[in-house]
DNA sequence: CGTTATAGTGCTAGCACTATAACGGTGCCCTAGT
């Protein structure tokens, strides 16, 4: 049968939709002509489905890379409700029992998902050698090159994953990606460019809005007077726990809205509960960390703020990409305080490890106890465990920073820009606004300060019966009066 | 950068004050002893 044909059946046989959305089936028939592929869809666009869909098209197992246990469940959960039996999860959240008995009856299921970390234990990689894997599928691949050089070392790894497995048939997804990153992918997973598909769609979310507050003084009331005026629900993100606490009381006292904090100290069950009430529109505002977000589904989230600067413009994308997935018109706020590139620029600094500490450690053949946070510690230990010389390892590090540094100032740039925002983030992409949206951002058409005051608001919809930007602005994004 | 913890100073000999230093974010895995 033909493949076009073939995955139309299946599309409406396992999901039961008779139409794919764009860029879907550019995927799907890519890899099952036999090409690996490297996936770049917007959030919301379903990037699932085509693993999923491929997956069926094919004999032998689907192997999922995933970098969360919450998205794991998840994914097993959506693809249970829509009747599918041979899924699973391997992660510590089953038992020695458990693993085990999945291990053992691999070949019985379509889909099992996987961490990173877990790949790198000999006793399932020993398993997952003997069975035949249709499509090894990297999900959300960007960490890879956001993690694989610091936080999350195993990430590095998976070209060696590959290599083990006998370079399966490989589809590799993500929402954000510039083309530098994509390479880094394709390097990393150890796949042939030139023998790879990319299928890459604009990284432009047409309906949000972009906009930036220069705050010289008590940011935390500025923010507080933004959000009374604004359509819930919202995230705030900060790159401190102890601030999003914060800020999360002073909401609840201050306005009385439902807020909550999020960030990696809150117990699990709390971190459902949270997730589950914010789904459910019985939170109106979480104060997170970047802890709070990948996974999340919620198709009615109005505004995404920043109290402090993001450290990439990856990682400003993806935070903000979170909101408006309904289409309707919403608000990627940045407040920005001059000096703010400091917090992220010393959290970059605790991540890598230094020249001295790399000398030391490779000189003793070990890291030495107490002088070093636990990224860099665990960096170090994997670089003694490699082949990496101490130069190689330095000049590694070295880039590694020049990089990072370089996508920081890429963001104090774009709040201080005064060209437009949305441009300039694409510019970041290596793309063009291609016909510029009614709501683009706070230097093109939209003034965030004034439009926000009520009685310059009252005003304009008594003088003014024809709408002007700002009025649309205010009845998009704004309460009712 | 702003905030907080710690160490040091000096007359109130135990507390108030000040100078200085430290810190800030992401997750997976598992082991062993109760």
């Amino acid at each position: 049968m033909d493949n076009r044909v073939l995955i139309k059946k299946n599309l409406e046989n396992y999901f039961g939709y008779t139409s794919f959305r764009d860029g879907q089936e550019e995927v799907i028939l890519s890899a099952l002509d036999g090409n690996h592929t490297l996936v770049m869809l917007p959030t919301g666009m379903g990037k699932s489905l085509c693993y999923q869909l491929t997956g069926y098209c094919l004999d032998g197992l689907v192997v999922i890379v995933s970098p969360l246990l919450s998205l794991m469940q998840d994914q097993v959960e959506q693809l249970k409700l829509t009747g599918e039996k041979r899924v699973a999860a391997i992660n510590s959240l089953m038992d020695a029992h458990e693993k085990e008995w999945v291990l053992n009856h691999l070949s019985e299921y379509k889909f099992i998902f996987l961490s990173p970390e877990m790949l790198q234990q000999e006793y399932v990689m020993s398993y997952l050698e003997k069975v035949s894997i249709s499509l090894f599928t990297i999900d959300e691949a960007h960490c890879i090159s956001q993690w694989g050089l610091d936080f999350r070392p195993d990430y590095s790894d998976l070209g060696i994953i590959r290599q083990q497995l006998k370079f399966p048939l490989t589809m590799a997804l993500t929402a954000t990606a510039t083309e530098r990153v994509r390479e880094e992918i394709l390097t990393s997973l150890q796949i042939d460019h030139e023998n790879t598909k990319q299928v890459i769609y604009s990284v432009d979310r047409s309906n949000i809005a972009f906009s930036t507050l220069i705050c010289d003084h008590d940011k935390k009331q500025q923010l507080i007077n933004q959000i009374q005026k604004l359509k819930k629900p919202g995230i705030i993100y900060f790159s401190s726990k102890k601030i999003a606490e914060e800020v999360a009381g002073l909401i609840r006292n201050k306005t009385g809205m439902a807020a909550e904090s999020y960030h990696s100290d809150i117990v699990a069950e709390d971190k459902i509960k949270i997730q589950q009430q914010f789904i459910h529109d019985e939170i109106d505002i979480i104060c997170a960390t970047s802890a709070f977000g990948m996974g999340i589904n919620k198709s009615n989230i109005r505004f995404v703020i920043h109290f402090h600067l993001p450290g990439s413009p990856e990682a400003y994308l993806q935070e903000v990409g979170r909101c408006g997935r309904d289409g309707e018109p919403s608000l990627a706020l940045l407040l920005y305080e001059p000096g703010d590139g400091m917090i992220q620029l010393r959290l970059q600094e605790y991540t890598l490890p230094t020249i001295d500490m790399l000398e030391y450690s490779y000189k003793k053949g070990k890291v030495l106890e107490g002088s070093c946070s636990p990224t860099q510690k665990q960096l170090i230990e994997n670089y003694l465990k490699s082949d990496l010389s101490v130069e190689a390892a330095k000049n590694q590090v070295k880039s590694r920073m020049i990089y990072k540094q370089q996508q920081l100032y890429y963001m104090i740039d774009y709040a201080e820009t005064s060209s437009c925002k949305r441009a300039f983030l694409l510019h970041y992409f290596n793309e063009k606004v291609s016909g510029k949206p009614p709501l683009c951002c706070s230097n093109c058409n939209i003034e965030i300060n004034e439009c926000y005051k009520e009685t310059d608001l009252k005003q304009k919809k008594i003088v003014e019966k024809e709408k002007n930007p700002e009025e649309t602005l205010k009845e998009l994004f704004l309460i009712g009066n």
